[in-house]
DNA sequence: ATATAAAACTGATTTGAATCAATTTTTAAT
DNA sequence: ATTAAAAATTGATTCAAATCAGTTTTATAT
């Protein structure tokens, strides 16, 4: 089941936003032509297989870069402990928190599927936003919207227990990522466990949990959403 | 001990970095006259006493708060479940997603100590970002440095166990409150117990512990770090 | 000053979830 | 096609931390 256009607009939209939602962001139409020309100047395309690294955490941070086609994760690794910050859809930005603080990545990216992005010089992008109000305020907002999904993720993460986090993800992941109710799973049980903070075994359990009771079916990466109300109950319940 | 001036600016400072730091923002010196102008007419300063609610998560957003003088919690509740985001002291804004995001504020604020904040208008506030780039930009690196604070309380509280989470809290307390190695706690230790995502009975525990290793001296609400270096290893290892 | 409520504390018990260990399946590489 | 490596799965066990229940202390209000 696709969701119609309108999924957005009602409640379910203020029920469900802890991922990215792959939206068309007016970002770059705030430049004058002459200001995209400085920005596309030193712009730089890149491709990245399913899996490769696109930038390290604590690497000085020359570059934002801006997904065109893909899909990417964004975690937190320290010590061999990992944790998914987020699902990143084309259309994201990556590496805004540099522009502000320390000019290192504060996170890691890596693709999950092939993935194109352009990379933009962080110094343009730090000039443009001083130079065009509107362009930094869209920053702004970018930046804010992804303060409030974070906000969502920690709530859920320190708040729920394993069910309702894992029903968290996969409504998320159907609503924000794939938009429908099923889809290919572009990630590993252990992707889905690093993004709910448990262990992969606990990931496994759970998945199967939801498909003795017919919530969801799941057969090696095809996962399909069979009963969406059950799956919200458990997301609230936590 | 007070910490020496540099304290932020060695390594001491990479290391803890989870709760605002009371620095000073240039953001208004930011705007022209005229601008100060607009924005401060319609600018309301108001004193709340200690556990005064300043604003409720979920309400209509027609104000930007700037911390003039106080320390403040913010907090997320949902169906009697807490957690506390950030503890603000002066200098802080408040309800900067909203700037962005809904029209509601995303957390409730409540005084620890009295407080005094100003209130602007937020469409004010939001019409100088979109003339004064250099507001707008310096309201995106606000933003942005709170992002990674929260990415650090994220990690925190999502893979390290009690004792490291409230090692890890007593220690921003004291680096970025307080300022010192000592000081009296301005919050309950089940607003401890909120912050670090347990429950109270094991906050109290915890800080049992911590005081029967000699680590910390605590005493009613007056707190002593005695051992800093473990309190950091405690911290690290989680 | 007294009553009442809230906060702080302590011990016993339960439980949710991680860890450990082993097996099967899938994927990737030669 | 064959091998090696990684991912997925399952069951048994352990452990960390919450919950529960009760007591003491500290605030707060009248």
């Amino acid at each position: 089941m696709e969701y119609s256009e309108d999924v957005f607009t009602t409640e379910n939209a203020r029920e469900i936003h802890c991922l990215k939602s792959p939206k068309e962001t007016p970002l770059f139409k705030r430049l004058t032509p002459e200001e995209t020309e400085i920005l596309n100047k030193n712009r730089i395309q890149l491709s990245f297989k399913k899996g490769e690294i696109i930038n390290k955490q604590g690497a000085f941070a020359s570059n934002i870069f801006f997904l065109i086609k893909g899909i990417v994760k964004s975690y937190i690794e320290i010590s061999n402990k990992n944790l998914i910050l987020s699902i990143l859809p084309a259309g994201s930005l990556i590496g805004l928190p540099s522009l502000s603080v320390d000019n290192v990545f504060h996170y890691s990216t890596k693709a999950l599927v092939d993935t194109d992005i352009y990379s933009y010089d962080i110094t343009s992008f730090k000039n443009l936003m001083r130079q065009n109000a509107l362009f930094a305020t869209e920053i702004t907002d970018i930046v804010n919207n992804n303060m409030v999904l974070l906000y969502d993720r920690f709530f859920s993460l320190t708040q729920k227990q394993l069910h309702g986090r894992l029903a968290d993800i996969i409504l998320c992941l159907s609503y924000k990522i794939y938009k429908s109710t099923g889809f290919e799973l572009c990630m590993s049980r252990r992707d889905l466990a690093e993004l709910t903070g448990m262990s992969t075994e606990s990931a496994i359990r759970i998945l199967k949990d939801f498909k003795d009771d017919n919530i969801i079916d799941i057969t090696g990466k095809r996962l399909e959403i069979l009963q969406l109300d059950k799956l919200k109950r458990i997301s609230v319940t936590g």
